[in-house]
DNA sequence: ATACATGCAAAACATTTGCATAAGA
DNA sequence: TCTTATGCAAATGTTTTGCATGTAT
């Protein structure tokens, strides 16, 4: 997909402005990130790292994750019960759809949260920083096959 | 406060119909959870528990934690990077204001949200569970700090 | 009396860190 | 060449679990 690609040369764009170094690892990582449409945890990534660069590990993983952070390309989905997973696509806060069964994470059609946060952050004299915005629930496969 | 001695002696009937017994402990622990206004973490919980138990245990507040969650009696505010926060008071989802700084958690005024995750899951599908809106920021207490 | 709760210690588990080796620039 | 990245192993920190002892009913 030409999307996925693009967002892909922007990104090493992006990390060579920042002074990285474009390993074979760290392409690869990217690749993964910017052509997946479903959210993956770091085992994820290192799955399917681990095709190309079978002696890879799963700290080389994270340690590209915190860099991803530090520049504000990846958003990060925390979940203490089982793997963060991360969106390299969409970067910004954005509303979330998460199965519960299947653990699915996809994002709705529209969201219309609008400035909400923001208002509600002013009200409140808060100086806004980020928001999350997650429904959980069963989705229409599960649904179907129970 | 009448209001958290009320949800105090609710919690308690509900633990008794549930089969549970009222030790010393959970009595205990519900009150701190009920008459606390922000949100504490287990540490916290323990830490106020020891003052009249001093060899109690972490492992008695989470077992403890784990039936409120069963009974679905307590809210868990789930933090990867931190611990998880519990609100006894509001077991049902609602709206955050998080500071980022000194990590405080309250409850904004108003939230305007209605029934929006219900129309977003429709939407696509997916049978509500539940739903996670948290609003990171700068407190106004830590913006003068600063 | 007896089933359930407590509290200690050990386990579990995702993520982070330290460090020697490897390899981009 | 020389600095940064990799990948192994060990550490971290919260939450969970096992089990012997204690206790509410």
């Amino acid at each position: 997909m030409a999307d996925s690609e693009k967002r892909l040369e922007q990104l090493v764009e992006r990390l060579r402005e920042y002074g990285c170094r474009i390993t074979p690892q760290r392409l690869a990582i990217l690749r993964i990130l910017t052509s997946s449409e479903n959210h993956p945890s770091a085992e994820d990534i290192y799955e399917q790292l681990r095709v190309q660069f079978p002696t890879t590990s799963l700290a080389t993983v994270y340690k590209m994750i915190a860099m991803l952070k530090e520049m504000n390309e990846v958003l990060e989905l925390e979940f203490r019960d089982r793997s963060n997973r991360y969106d390299g696509n969409r970067p910004y806060p954005h509303t979330h759809l998460i199965c519960l069964r299947c653990g699915t994470i996809q994002d709705p059609e529209q969201s219309e949260l609008e400035n909400l946060p923001r208002q509600i952050a002013l009200r409140a004299g808060y100086q806004l920083v980020s928001h999350r915005f997650d429904i959980y629930g069963i989705c229409p496969a599960c649904q179907a096959a129970e």
